[in-house]
DNA sequence: AGCATAAATAATAA
DNA sequence: TTATTATTTATGCT
């Protein structure tokens, strides 16, 4: 399965900022939006729609669901999340699971009213746990969604993990390895001497980009 | 060029809402230990430095980007723009080109000090102008930006069985086949180049997913 | 109801 | 930087 391997954690939890700007939706573009299929049509269709619904007994707010939906999706950003991830988690703690599907057709509103609104409550209390947990460190967020605690991200091919390692090793102890140096350590990994020679050098410049900037960082 | 063709705009703007979270405004130390070293500081050197870099007349704050960065991503996502838009626009505007791979290493701080407060101030103007403009309508952030008003994702094609069947064939003869053979191979398939490039790509992704069990089954 | 995968975006070897 | 891979999102389908 392709998504279950997502679960990297590659970017730490931003804050969210208070933002003066007041965003308008795309949705609200067209005034005739086609409803394809002879189905119940979708929240993100029935915006210019009343803003009421009445569904069995309840009437459900649009505009509350839709306003919902755009914030869940930053929240989730600033957490660092993916939809993957939140649908996991979702499935894990609560009754009924929730595939990555699901949690991006709610925020493309792309599901009945009914389904929103039986959705919504779920994700709010469970994201706001999620930012509760956030706040006391990342590792209490990972922990909460049930991720690899600082799953490192997985390398671009031509590299093994194994070969990695090793590769790190090497630098570690001499990061400018000679052009000797370089030849035993590609025989040794049986990869092309220039691959090796290539990565020491982003290995090096990655490094001296990072620890500069990274030297004092509050964690 | 791939990055070129990247320019969709699938994710409309949502709006940050005001977050009751606290929000350091500044976590910058006041120790500020200044270097002095005009050249660039070596590999091994980098890891314990202070929160201020001198470099040649100007102190760096260290913090100050961090924390600008972070912010960066969060506003950019905000406003529903992608790296490649905002790289792209920012060629379009400013005087040097800034690529996607650009913007991704100033988010990540995969840049040195001195760049980094060089970039800083440039992103900082550029986002404040585009929040401004989408203020006044996503249909004058995008005009800013550059990008078409309201392109949409493209329709996910559908490959008929038979189709998928020669593409596997090609697929087992050669996974990484050149742009010349791409070509070819979307004429006589009567497809897309471009889907069939980006085919190829999934393909030779799904098969390293699962490479661990059928090594070389194609399906 | 959600899987499989096409398309889009981010990261990175070269 | 550029080209490509890695990862995430979106959607066609039954």
């Amino acid at each position: 399965n392709t998504q279950a391997a997502a679960t990297t954690v590659t970017q730490s939890p931003v804050v969210i900022a208070p933002q003066p700007s007041v965003l308008k939706s795309a949705t609200t573009l067209s005034s005739t939006v086609p409803i394809t299929c002879g189905d119940i049509a979708k929240v993100g269709q029935l915006m210019n729609k009343p803003q009421q619904v009445v569904s069995g007994e309840e009437s459900i707010n649009l505009e509350e669901i839709r306003e919902f939906a755009k914030n869940f999706k930053i929240r989730r950003l600033s957490l660092g999340l993916t939809q993957t991830q939140v649908g996991q988690a979702l499935t894990a703690t609560e009754g009924p699971a929730y595939s990555q599907s699901a949690i991006c057709r709610f925020e493309k509103l792309d599901i009945t009213p009914k389904s929103a609104q039986k959705l919504k409550p779920v994700l709010e209390k469970w994201l706001a746990e999620a930012e509760h947990w956030n706040q006391k460190g990342q590792q209490n967020l990972m922990e909460f969604v049930g991720g690899e605690p600082s799953k490192k991200r997985k390398r671009r091919t031509s590299f093994t993990p194994q070969a990695i390692e090793v590769l790190n090793s090497y630098f570690e102890k001499n990061a400018l390895p000679t052009g000797q140096e370089i030849t035993e350590i590609a025989r040794e990994l049986n990869y092309d001497r220039e691959v090796v020679r290539v990565w020491f050098c982003n290995r090096r410049q990655t490094l001296k980009n990072t620890s500069k900037i990274n030297a004092f960082q509050v964690q």
